[in-house]
DNA sequence: TAGATTGTTAATCGATTAACAATC
DNA sequence: TAGATTGTTAATCGATTAACAATC
């Protein structure tokens, strides 16, 4: 067991990937596997594979393996699947109402509390059971329901002024789709970047570059 | 001037937000920029900036630095903005809505010439100008229109099958918003994976592990 | 026990940063 | 010219891979 140690980011992103292959492992009935197998499986080396979940405790057992259903769970735990960090998500446009319907948040460690617009026309229109409310609302709802973390869909030119008002707010992380930058504003709360412009023109990039 | 190198993903994948600041730079009116300044503006190194672009050319004068309108305009075409290759969307959901909607297609290299899903029912919608096909005549409209590159916005589970289908009809770069793996069944595609659950329980765990 | 496979240390590889000669 | 800043080589840092003793 090792905690508190620093982990890096290389780690912490393959984990989500971890856990999902190891969620169709235990769908397909298989209980155990050995680093080896699982990196054959996933395209990685057995030695990533132990170097990796050793960052967080021995789950294995020399001569068996790992206990899939076990290390799926310990992943999770990891993770925080469990946690139900309470979740708002601001901009209900075409990305909002499919980030909001699309993902299972659930499972992943949050739960969708509340969907905010700016737009007064839409206010009222319900989404996966949870009203869309006016912006004007947004602090007094923050106020009295205490969200940990906010999901920006909103154009990145609206960013900068709805990050300040939820940081002070209370807000410790964003799930971020736009452009703004906030860590260089607000170096202390976690985010996560999803940038789809910058990942399409990788892939313009990488059309042009393949054999 | 040095082509034909090969040039690692990590740097490939500062390529756009280079792109994007220069942008930015040429909106405020400024012309000229050091490795120094725009290290500072970008939270990076002059010296990792120097060796990126250094990757594709020397596009900077040594006592003057870098001239914006050029540099952005050669990393335009190092990322390909200006190829526009055919792409279709597979899965009109509220995910490939909001992607067909949102994103700028044509600024990133690509026109976006057709969009399909399984679901006959709304066979004939318009979105942005484009009808919804039926996934049946997917066939027939690649081989007539010949499309480079294909976005997936449909389930995990019916990846693969179309995935199959588009490699056989000559698609040569996805955008991936499934699980699927692509590159371990055809690993001579261009292939941009988007992620969306990995990247909320990447979240998830660093709203945990902030201080 | 013998065989298998982990946990962990050491070696390698690649990416980032620093330094500086070249040069505008 | 002198000052500034690049392009590029060398040094450092971090991440991945290999090796192997520990042990189930």
């Amino acid at each position: 067991m090792a905690t508190n140690k620093y982990i890096s980011m290389s780690v912490i992103k393959r984990l989500p990937r971890y856990y999902r292959f190891l969620s169709n492992l235990k769908d397909d009935g298989i209980s155990r596997i050995s680093s080896k197998e699982l990196s054959n499986r996933m395209g990685l080396t057995a030695s990533q594979i132990r170097q990796d979940l050793n960052c967080f405790g021995g789950f294995g057992q020399q001569g068996y393996g790992y206990n899939v259903e076990t290390l799926y769970e310990e992943i999770g735990k990891i993770l925080g699947v469990d946690q139900g960090f309470k979740m708002i998500l601001v901009g209900a446009g075409n990305l909002g109402r499919a980030i909001a319907t699309h993902m299972s948040f659930q499972s992943r460690g949050f739960e969708l509390i509340g969907i905010f617009d700016k737009n007064q026309a839409i206010a009222g229109e319900m989404i996966k059971n949870i009203p869309i409310r006016s912006i004007n609302v947004l602090d007094d709802f923050c106020k009295e329901n205490l969200p940990v973390v906010a999901a920006l869909c909103i154009p990145s030119s609206e960013s900068e002024e709805i990050v300040d008002q939820l940081v002070a707010l209370g807000i410790k992380g964003f799930w971020n789709f736009t452009h703004f930058d906030i860590l260089a504003k607000y170096p202390d709360v976690a985010v996560e970047n999803v940038h789809l412009s910058d990942s399409i023109m990788t892939l313009s990039y990488q059309v042009m570059n393949t054999a």
